[in-house]
RNA sequence: GCGAUCGUAGCUCAGUUGGUUAGAGCGCCGGUUUGUGGUACCGGAGGUCGGGGAUUCGAGCUCCCUCGGUCGCCCCA
């Protein structure tokens, strides 16, 4: 490489193969679970004016206060990169009317911005999918919501990733609790973390989830949530725990879990790894792999009418590496011209195999044996060569590489029977289903349940 | 913003207390083999040792600065 190439912005990534195979797969099964859950496509654009993100995360975050990618436009208005989805969907939501489609379900994906130390799983720009439910208050919303995210990881394929769930209250129980909170951790505060001091200042509720051995012995008794609820915030938390008990999405109570951002209220959730799973070993400290909350306070920080909403983000690029490498998809044929000569008639048979919505690759470059080898590599299920003697009879070679057969076809029939050989493939992966399945059923004992 | 660690060929890495022309495996190209996949053997291309400065007769190796990667803290998906 030359001193005079530029290099790639820190904390961005180029990704290629099977890692970008593992991206799109994460991407494609979300959209397939989004429909089946009746979400409906929005389009956002990737920055807004500044005060969008400021106004609804609130001044004092992290996020606001040092990680948004922030300028000046050529008009003077300053604008910023989305450092996240809600602030920017409430917006559209309000300046677009969407009210009249409430209870509006929307999904959407793209990436982020958020100028941070980049590390395992992080990344300055980064990619989430993201599922909203607005202008929904009853409990029932979160629970699709929930049911959602959850069938998601499972059609994934993640294992060992678990719902941990909590309750914020409403904003006079939280407002409370806060309170309780600062008066509780005042008491003790030289003997905190310096961090945990600064956060006493700053989001009291996060020394709960330090993870410094200063703070440990005094979060045990410090003042609980569940002390300060309404009963109509208590209802609700009901109400949503008994939806997924009956949804059959299982979950456990972190009364530690709180959420960074200021709109969060009532339900607060993330997915983790559990301890020692595969799963948290891939993510590193990065362990949170999906979360969110409702935010029924946001729309009003934005001018808009009090609309309830919940919502939740996960992180493709955290999604994708619990998910693994994913082969790219193998070619059906492979097109070898012999020569110059042979290349209108390689096109024509190329074209005619793609238009049956056969994948075809041509190899008309290097020796005849590397043409060869490379269409060995590429899984193709056939080689389709043509040379002189081809041109002359109007015919192609048909080799089938498996087995090393070949034999001269006529173009027209060649789809056919590389059609012939995708089923036979395809018949010998159910077949081997079928003996997985057989498998299964021998350890089924007599009343019908697994052992 | 803080801390640790690492940057040598396209990739993975070796390179001794500072010493002649910086190496290996894989990959790539060619040959043994003129129109057929594998293996083996032979040959070839490919490097300003991340960048800049300093010390020295001499730096891939020591020192300083800087950029980047990785992993933690903070924060977050």
């Amino acid at each position: 490489m030359s001193k005079n190439t530029p290099k790639a912005i820190r904390g961005t990534q180029d990704i290629f193969g099977a890692d970008a195979e593992a991206f799109a797969f994460v991407v494609e099964t979300f959209e397939r679970v989004r429909r089946l859950y009746r979400f409906r496509r929005i389009e956002m654009p990737v920055f807004e004016k500044t005060e969008v993100f400021a106004r609804s995360l609130g001044e004092t975050t992290d996020v606001v206060s040092k990680e948004m990618y922030s300028f000046e436009d050529r008009g003077g208005d300053s604008l910023t990169l989305r450092p996240e989805f809600t602030a920017g969907i409430a917006r559209a939501y309000l300046t677009n009317g969407w009210q009249q489609h409430a209870p509006l379900k929307a999904a959407t994906h793209g990436p982020l911005f958020r100028y941070e130390r980049p590390q395992k799983g992080r990344y300055r720009q980064f990619h989430q999918i993201d599922a909203e439910i607005i202008g929904a208050a009853e409990p029932q919303a979160d629970v699709e919501l929930l049911a959602m995210a959850d069938q998601l990881l499972k059609e994934l394929g993640i294992e060992g990733v678990r719902l941990h769930l909590n309750t914020l209250g409403d904003g006079t129980s939280r407002e409370a609790w806060r309170a309780a909170l600062i008066d509780y951790f005042s008491a003790v505060k030289d003997q905190l973390s310096e961090d945990s001091q600064e956060r006493l200042e700053k989001n009291p509720l996060r020394i709960l989830d330090s993870k410094d051995g200063r703070d440990r012995p005094f979060l045990v008794d410090a003042p609980k949530i569940d002390d300060f609820l309404s009963d109509e915030a208590r209802a609700f938390f009901k109400a949503v725990t008994d939806g997924l008990d009956a949804a059959g999405v299982k979950w456990v109570r972190a009364e530690a879990l709180v959420r960074g951002l200021d709109y969060y209220r009532h339900t607060a959730f993330e997915f983790i790894p559990d301890e020692g799973s595969a799963a948290a070993d891939a993510l590193g400290a990065q362990s949170t792999v999906l979360g969110g909350g409702r935010y029924d306070g946001l729309m009003e920080s934005l001018g808009g009418p009090a609309t309830p909403a919940v919502g939740w983000a996960a992180g493709i690029e955290r999604l994708a590496m619990l998910v693994g490498e994913i082969a790219e998809p193998a070619v059906d044929a492979a097109v070898i011209p012999l020569g110059e000569s042979a290349l209108g008639n390689a096109m024509a048979l190329l074209n005619r195999l793609r238009r049956e919505h056969i994948s075809a690759e041509i190899f008309a470059s290097g020796k005849i044996k590397k043409r060869m080898s490379r269409a060995n590599e590429s899984g193709a299920l056939a080689a389709l060569i043509i040379g002189e003697d081809e041109i002359s009879s109007g015919k192609v070679q048909f080799k089938t590489l498996a087995t090393g057969e070949q034999k001269l076809l006529d173009p027209a029939v060649v789809p056919l029977r590389v059609l012939d050989l995708k089923m036979e493939r395809d018949m010998e992966n159910v077949a081997d289903l079928f003996a997985d399945f057989e498998d299964d059923m021998a350890v089924i004992d007599p009343e019908g349940r697994y052992t």
